[in-house]
DNA sequence: AGCATATTCAACCAAATGGTTGACGATATG
DNA sequence: CATATCGTCAACCATTTGGTTGAATATGCT
């Protein structure tokens, strides 16, 4: 029963939202984002500035980032400004935290991972 | 947290990772794989019995799964086995709560592994 | 050997993604 | 008013994604 209704929340619940956080978080350009507006709130322009890459492009990946919840934009005056709403994240998170939930937080597990991504180590 | 500079060498170096652990798990259908193997290991075709899709389309996901580091696939006579890997799913977990409190987790386990094993507080 | 089962490969296709550029509406400022 | 700035829109393009089908490979069974 407890198995049941695990898998039908997995399966049903919030599958849209989770595609589209999912996809969003995808990306390294709105990661990145997500992680300059940890700082401070931001106006478009300011975020678009240290990306090689056109305003019009910027604008679209925080488009994305805000469908998926994962920011707001409150336009004042000709400015836009992009906030942070790390509560969406919290979806996506929790779903992920279901996979860890039957196991104790296997730290020596995540040390052999981060081993691989050392400098000397894998690639 | 951890000092600055560990930190934004850990998410420089996960980006690849973190790309593809977050593009695998945007899909539905392959969500809806890694929920079933949180039951059982399972062998690829039945794996793709519940989905209304070709098995080589299956096959694709577990693929994508795969690399991700998501599952493993072992194969063991003609049957390949799927197994689920949540390590790599806990590695963009600790990446997602750097931005808000909300989860219970292993945080402080995780600064602690840092301290003592990243370049700086390492040999 | 001969056949059935398990899985992948290869070629193809439609749709989505991530980027560009140029024009445009809206707002501030001299 | 004139002009500069902020941000989006529209059209376009190349690449990736998620699916199909049919053939191919590998293993197991009698």
């Amino acid at each position: 029963m407890v198995d049941d209704m695990r898998a039908m929340w997995f399966c049903q619940s919030m599958s849209e939202d989770l595609d589209t956080i999912f996809a969003a978080l995808a990306d390294p350009t709105r990661r990145a984002i997500l992680a300059m507006l940890l700082e401070d709130d931001m106006a478009v322009t300011d975020v678009a500035e240290p990306f090689e890459m056109s305003l019009a492009a910027i604008s679209k990946h925080l488009t994305i980032l805000t469908r998926a919840g994962l920011i707001s934009q409150e336009k004042r005056g000709r400015v836009k400004w992009c906030k942070l709403e790390p509560d969406a994240m919290r979806a996506a998170s929790v779903w992920m935290q279901g996979f860890g939930q039957f196991e104790p937080v296997n730290l020596d597990a995540f040390e052999r991972f981060l081993e691989t991504e050392l400098p000397g180590g894998k690639s």
